[in-house]
This record gives C-alpha cells, structure tokens and sequence, in this order.
RNA sequence: GCCCCUGUAGCUCAAAGGAUAGAGCAGCGGACUUCUAAUCCGUUGGUUGUGCGUUCGAGUCGCACCAGGGGCACCA
C-alpha cells in the first residue's frame, strides 16, 4: 500500500550510495516494530559488511549507524513521513500518520469486500481438496482438509489466481463392496435418515466389523467385488443409488462449512483412463509387469539413478485391478486437459508425501512438461490426546455433526443470556456463525506442519485468541455504525493528534493486502489468522480508549470512517478464512 | 537403514536472518449508570532440546547429536 513511497525513498538511497562511491546496496523494508509507531524500516548493515569485505577496516555496527546518519540527513525532509531517524544502524521513516490514515481507510470504504483484493495475473491454479470416501463416515480428521483447501482457495483468488476448486471423491474400492455386501445382507431396502453421512458411516463401520470378525465374509465380499467389476446391473443400480445417499451427505456437510467445488471428481471415473495409462507405460518401458506373480511398478530410483528416494511404485495390482497411484495419475492428466493450469495443488495429509512425489515423478518420466507444476500441499493430521489417530476402523473418531451440534449448542447458551431479545432463528445463526468460526479458526492459526490434537475443551474453548474474539470486534464496530445509521461523513483528513491505538489500527489495516500475497506464496492462512486477530485485538482497545459518538465533530467524522474501515477489513480477513462475520453476538 | 516433520513460558501456539522473543489459556489483582464486559487493564512466568559452525547479526540458515511423531511394494 506504500510501493510509491518506499520506491521514492529507495531511488534516493541508492543515489547516496552512488553519489559516495558505495556499493549497491540492497534494500529491504520492514514495518517500524515500535508498538504505536507507523511507518517503514530499513538497516544499513548490509551495505557496511559489504564495504567491510571489500577490504575498508570498519566496525559494522558503527559503520551501519554512521550511513543510517548519512542517509537521514541526505534525505532531509519528505513529503509524507513525520520523522526520520537513525537509530542502531536502522534507518525509521514514521508516516504523518494523519495523511495516511485517511487514505487507507478511504482505500477500504472505496473497494469494500473487495479491499485487499489483488488484480488478476491471468494464472489459473486448481486446489483439490476434502477427497471423501463415499459409504463411510466424515469425522473430525476429515475437516481440517476441507477448512485448509477452501481458506487457501480464498486466499489465492485474493491474491489474483483464478480457483478452481476440485474434489475427488472415493466412490469406489474394496470399502464400498464391503458396505454394498453388509446392506445387501442385513439391511436390505433400508434408506438414511436425516443426517445421511452418519448413516452410512455407522453400517460401514459394522460391514467393517464383521469383515474382520468373521472369515468367511472376506469371500463373500471378493465375490460381490468380481460382479461388480463385470459390471453386473443390479450391483450398479445399487452403488449407484448408495453412493448419491453419500454424495447427498456430503453436501449437507459442505453447505454446513460453507464451501463449494467447482469440478467434482470421482475416482470411478478415473479408474478405466488410468488403467489403459499403466498398459502405455508397460510399452514405454517406464512401467515393469510383474504379473501374475508380482504387481506392475515404476521402479523410480531404478529410473532416475537415485538411491531410496523415489522407491518404487505399485500402479497396477497383480490381478489387474487399479490402485489409487492409477487412477491419480490419470486424473492429473484430465485436470490439465480440462483447465490448461499453471498450478495444481494437493490438499493431502503429510503422510502421503513419498507417495505424491512418486506420482510427480512418475508423471514427469512420462513426458508431461507441467508435472513441476504440481504441488503437494501437506499438512499435519488431526489427532487424539494420547497421539491416537482418528479412524473410524477403531471406532477413534469425532464426528463432524457432533462436533458442530455440540459447539453450536454451548454459543447458543450464551446466545440467549446476551440477546434475548432476539428471535430464535436469529440466536441460532448467530450460534452456528460462532461455533463454527471458532471451529475452523482453532485449525487456521496454527501452521500447516503443526499436528493438532482434539480434544473436546479447547475447541469449544470461545475464549482469548479465537473467531468469537474477532466477531465480537466486528459485531462492536457495527453497533457503533449502526446508532448513525451506518451513514458515513465524507473523507476527512483527521485534525485531532491520533491516539496509539489508531494509528495501529490504521497500520494493522493498512497490512492486510500484503499479508493475503505472502498468505498465498506460503499458502499459509496462519498468517491472516494471526494480522485479523491483531486488528480486533487493537479495535477492543481502540474501542474502550477513544469513544466516537460522543466525541468532538471533527474527531467524531474521522472515527466513524475508521470504525467502518476496520469493520470492512475484520469482514474480508474473516471470510478469507471461510468464517462468517455475525450482526450480533 | 534411508527420508520428512516437530521441539520456544506450567499448557496451546506466534515470531520477513534484524532492534527489548510475543499472544492466548491457566494463576493472582482490578474495571460494567458509558458506542454490547463473548470486553478491557495490571501482574507472575524464557539458557528458544544440546553442541559446533556460517553471518555484521541466528529461535530462524548448515552440520552433528538428543527426544517425539510420520513415511518407505500390490491400503487409501
């Protein structure tokens, strides 16, 4: 947001630097990180430890300062910053805060929801992510995937890309012959209830338990297993009438997040593709059959000449049948067919890392120039206390609908003692709005690689650094807008001297557009969780300190814009990360 | 055996190679006649796992070690 200052700065610098027979020095700029203090950063011990190594006897430190001096002096007065000094070698340049702070929050009330958001760089990208199995259960587990891929997609559709947003679905393998059998059997005719996913988990979970439990289903299910590979109609017409009583599921659990897809994959629609692609491989020598006694591999350190890197990768079953490296190699292929894309990311689990690398690989071998545009995005998994892995085999899971009820249960408590004036069907959308921002705030602020163990307390925990903190800030900004009508005065340049936490405010504010493109360079959404909890944290203080209503005109006219500036950026952080921002709490 | 991730306050986590390592929770003590107290203010708490190195400067980069987790041929 202050490109156009730091260029003019740095243009003098280097002109200094030339003028006095120095090196080229390379400039990086940081925010002023004095608490209150609003402007930009830069040091000099680069350019004196450059001077140094060519030979100049000097102490860094010293010398640093001794430029940083230099440098102030040089640059005299400017237009725009209040003050510059030197201090320890850096060189602070603090904004007239004044001047600033109405552009930037002239800046947000003029772009609204769509402050912060970065003009278009023609670059098409595709996130895939959520990748369910149908006839099975959607846990806990299962959810930070899908809070992960929908706040990157936002992230990057801010920061300019063009989204796709893509699912893959498991709709069929041995988990769906086994459920099929067990429904055939025990539970024929049967239809789901309402919440038609815990349904189908909980007789996946019992065709599983009878599948290990007694031998002689395993037969019975490989049987069942061989009609439908023949494609026998009535096993179809089943799958195919079970399978929408999952995807059905499925959307009832997306349209709870609040999340869409825009290419819904199935891996039964890969599976025939991918294995005609392993026969093409045999041709081409990248592929070795084993059959029968072996499966068909991609012996990828054999291939490349490395050593316990790639390892080898299974493609194809000695019995013919596909693998999931089968139908995602296929799948890769489709995507780009269908979208020509600059970039594809995997919204996997870290586990599957060698296995992802390998596919990468393996689509690299066979030619494809875009394979280096393939990224797998890992995160760490969600477990237990106890580091017990959620897995509805061993019955360790949390249910997503638990999860939500429960939460949504305890925000509507609190929901009806603060606004029991409210209608019902108010209270609980503002209960579902909370429980479900502090749900997928829990996951986003903390970093990808970090694994998060679930337990019941901290993530109905609404307190401290939390979504309902955040929401409570925009519901506190709107209160105030909302006794004006939310009628804003005209830009006013503010003639009062600002109070620190304005000015961080404004600074916090100010950040935002540049946070969402290092967010999506790192597709790490921990960073819009952290600056979005830092501006509500500074509006609560803003708010106790310097009142607006009952101020003065002028000061008055200035707060009430700043009010809606925060308003609108707290708005855009929240939605980035998929969260909704309520009218009241 | 090889590879990847993690290790920061009692707990959960932050921290563009940069200035005094910060929040929340828990603990203790305060503040509602006010624009909503789901808030705010104060306070206690640190050898950043260990060692060596690179650098003007290391929680951050490199190497070694320690501890925990994960992955490595027909699961997904």
């Amino acid at each position: 947001m202050f490109e156009h200052e730091q260029q003019t700065v740095e243009a003098k610098i280097r002109q200094y630097c030339q003028q006095n027979g120095l090196p080229e020095p390379q400039i990086q700029w940081k925010w002023i990180p004095f608490a209150g203090h609003w402007g930009i950063s830069t040091s000099f011990f680069q350019l004196a430890a450059q001077e140094a190594r060519q030979g100049k006897p000097l102490k860094v430190n010293q010398r640093a300062q001794e430029l940083a001096t230099e440098v102030a002096r040089f640059l005299g007065e400017m237009e725009g910053f209040a003050r510059i000094e030197a201090v320890n070698g850096y060189l602070n340049l603090y904004f007239s805060p004044e001047r600033y702070a109405q552009r930037v929050v002239d800046t947000v009330l003029e772009q609204k929801r769509g402050f912060g958001r970065a003009a278009p760089r023609g670059e098409r990208v595709m996130v895939e992510f959520s990748q369910p199995n149908t006839h099975k259960a959607f846990h806990v587990g299962h959810l930070r995937n899908v809070i992960l891929g929908a706040a990157i997609s936002n992230i990057l559709e801010y920061a300019g890309y063009e989204v796709i947003r893509a699912n893959y679905i498991g709709d069929i393998g041995l988990h769906v012959i086994k459920w099929l059998w067990n429904y055939m059997t025990y539970h024929a005719g049967e239809e789901p209830g309402e919440d038609k996913t815990r349904w189908m988990g909980d007789l996946y979970a019992e065709a599983d338990r009878r599948f290990e439990e007694d031998p002689s289903v395993e037969p019975r299910v490989r049987a069942l297993f061989a009609r439908w590979h023949q494609r026998d109609p009535d096993i179809l017409a089943l799958w195919q009438r079970t399978r929408q009583w999952s995807l059905e599921g499925f959307d009832q659990i997306y349209a709870l997040l609040g999340v869409h897809f825009d290419r819904v994959y199935f891996e039964s629609e890969v599976e025939e593709p991918g294995i005609r692609l392993v026969e093409d491989l045999i041709r081409r020598g990248i592929a070795r059959d084993e059959r029968p006694e072996g499966p068909v591999v991609v012996p990828l350190d054999e291939l490349l000449g490395t050593k316990d890197k790639y390892r080898t990768l299974v493609v194809l079953r000695s019995d013919g049948t596909s693998l999931y490296a089968t139908k995602d190699l296929a799948l890769a292929i489709l995507k780009f067919q269908e979208y020509d894309l600059d970039r594809s990311i995997y919204v996997i689990d870290v586990r599957q890392s060698l296995y992802l690398q390998q596919i990468f690989k393996t689509l690299e071998l066979m030619g494809y120039a875009w394979a280096n545009k393939c990224y797998h995005l890992a995160y760490e998994i969600v477990n237990l206390p106890g580091n017990v892995t959620m897995s509805s085999r061993e019955g360790t899971v949390v249910l997503l609908e638990d999860l939500v009820r429960e939460a949504t249960r305890r925000a509507l408590e609190i929901v009806q003692v603060k606004n029991p004036e409210l209608s019902p069907e108010k209270q609980q959308a503002i209960a579902h709005a909370v429980a479900l921002g502090a749900i997928k705030y829990s996951m986003l602020s903390r970093d990808n690689t970090k694994i998060v163990t679930f337990d019941w307390e901290s993530a109905l925990d609404i307190n401290g650094q939390a979504a309902p903190y955040i929401q409570y800030a925009y519901v506190r900004a709107g209160s105030i807008l909302r006794k004006v009508g939310f009628e804003l005065p005209a830009s006013v340049l503010p003639v009062h001297t600002l109070t620190t936490s304005e000015i961080e405010l404004v600074d916090l504010i100010s950040r935002l557009p540049g946070e969402i493109q290092r967010a999506a360079a790192e597709f790490r959404p921990l960073l819009i969780a952290n600056l979005v909890y830092e501006m509500a944290r500074v509006f609560n203080d803003f708010y106790t300190q310097c009142p607006v209503l009952q101020a003065e005109m002028e000061v008055r006219q200035f707060r009430l814009r700043l009010v809606a500036a925060a308003r609108q950026a707290l708005e855009v952080g929240l939605a980035l990360l998929g969260i909704n921002a309520p009218e009241a709490m």
